[in-house]
DNA sequence: ATCATAAAGGACCAGATCAGTCCGCTTTCA
DNA sequence: TGAAAGCGGACTGATCTGGTCCTTTATGAT
């Protein structure tokens, strides 16, 4: 089905919520609580987020993270890197020498280039998009907006 | 890592062997000694391939497959589509109802986007081009065509 | 007719990966 | 000094994936 991982999902659901606020500090438990996450997956996930310097962490009593970055400058690509690693479709465009066939298949050159599209795909987005109430984001990157209705009013 | 599985790796690489020679027919195990794959394995990637339709299938003695399609009008989407289900980055976008979350989380229709884009970014790409020795896709999707240096020469 | 070839369909298993939990340690503030 | 909160990693159970095998069906050749 090509998706990303549960974990990554949710990560995105935190980063999510982080952006709407983007200056406050959580705790981690209050993270769990408003995603509906249980807490110590949230905790896990921000552990990754804070090493990979998406979001800041403050240690000590009154502890929390925060965004690192505004939302705006934040892309879903990044996000996705942090958790899982880079877009990369086949594993011999990310391990050179990790597959069997590498030698008659010959498609390596044209997967990269592939991965590189839809990495691209995923850099367009931003997290201010993402975390957006609603579409926003319908408009400027496609016309077929098929099925994205969703009546929800702020 | 964003990765497909194996198998549709496998599968791409099956189908660029066809596109090769789109009107020749090629028994599981001729295709399997081309290819390098184990045999059982590239059997069980034709099924699924003929089931949706992107390879033909003769049975019998002197049976085979066949690409069911011209090279040019097969596109790299649809043959992920066909071995592992539609591109849906998240499970929401699927499948209604899978996530624990759903209510709270209200990203829904924004992944519906990010799925159309990706999907997009696939479906621009054509099993012709992917079948190609070499470059040809550098150039039109992309200016930064960094590593994809492979000396190969038909 | 009968046999060999080849696809169709599905059952099956071992191993890897993933989601999720839990623990002990460190830092900060009251 | 103790409570709150993050840090780092180990661990486990369940799911999924890759891969194999077997039986059945269809076709062509002898």
């Amino acid at each position: 089905m090509l998706k990303l991982s549960k974990m990554t999902d949710y990560g995105m659901v935190i980063m999510a919520t982080l952006a709407r606020a983007p200056r406050s500090l959580f705790t981690a438990a209050e993270l769990a609580r408003e995603t509906r996450i249980s807490a110590p997956t949230v905790a896990k996930l921000l552990k990754h987020l804070a090493r990979s310097g998406l979001v800041a962490s403050e240690r000590g009593a009154h502890g929390g993270y925060r965004l690192a970055q505004a939302p705006e400058s934040v892309d879903v690509a990044q996000i996705i890197a942090a958790l899982e690693g880079p877009v990369g479709l086949t594993e011999c465009t990310v391990t050179r020498g990790s597959c069997s066939i590498e030698n008659n298949c010959g498609l390596r050159g044209n997967w990269q280039v592939i991965n590189r599209a839809v990495n691209n795909a995923l850099a367009d987005i931003s997290l201010a998009q993402i975390a957006a109430p609603l579409p926003d984001i319908s408009l400027r990157l496609e016309t077929d907006t098929t099925a994205v209705g969703n009546p929800a009013s702020a």
